[in-house]
DNA sequence: AGCAAAGATGAACACGTGTTCAAATGTTTA
DNA sequence: TAAACATTTGAACACGTGTTCATCTTTGCT
């Protein structure tokens, strides 16, 4: 049993395929708790600041992240507290998993 | 802070990849519980057989999902329990959303 | 054995999309 | 105001990938 709309259903779609890009992963998973920079997330992911604008701005448009100026500098956060705690306990699963296919 | 491998992140993306696709991602919920045929997810997402059997070897590839003849037919279920758990929670938190920004 | 149903597979195509580069916009400091 | 920094934007390209069609394998039935 589905239990989804089908809008419900493409809605979640288009979040996972948010998260789907490494990059934009990378991204989300580095602005969960403290409101970060463009520069600074291009540091740590190693890509131009150009490419995390870029999919920041799809990652903005699916309510997914906000920005705010800060001085010089945007920081981003992630808005949705669904994918949050969603992404918070996925990292806890990953944690917890203690040995692949033995 | 990320507290995850190079490696674990690239899984996690993966994992994501996968349920991004809509098709995919209506084959993965069609199979939480009971074990579903090829045939039957074709019908109920109205795409082909051939469709639907080219994603599934995607989502085996990926462990997401097992498949297991019975009869003329293959049973395919959800193999992963973090999928398992991690989707019935967003269907959830779909399910207690009450209004979008008003 | 032979035929029909159910899945799987491979090739081929069309399309989206992630990335890069160059240039523009906005923001602070001298 | 001018110059340096931070972010955004647009065009252009290369590449992956979702879908379709035709074919092949496997299983069940008579």
């Amino acid at each position: 049993m589905d239990l989804l709309t089908d809008d419900q259903l493409t809605e979640l779609g288009e979040m996972f395929r948010m998260l789907g890009d490494p990059t934009r992963l990378g991204i989300v998973l580095s602005c969960m708790d403290e409101g970060m920079s463009v520069g600074s997330m291009a540091e740590q992911l190693n890509a131009s600041p150009s490419l995390i604008s870029h999919h920041l701005r799809l990652l903005r448009a699916t309510r997914l992240v906000r920005g705010k100026r800060q001085g010089r500098n945007v920081l981003y956060l992630v808005s949705d507290d669904h994918v949050r705690t969603m992404l918070q306990n996925m990292v806890e699963h990953i944690h917890e998993e203690k040995g692949d296919t033995p």
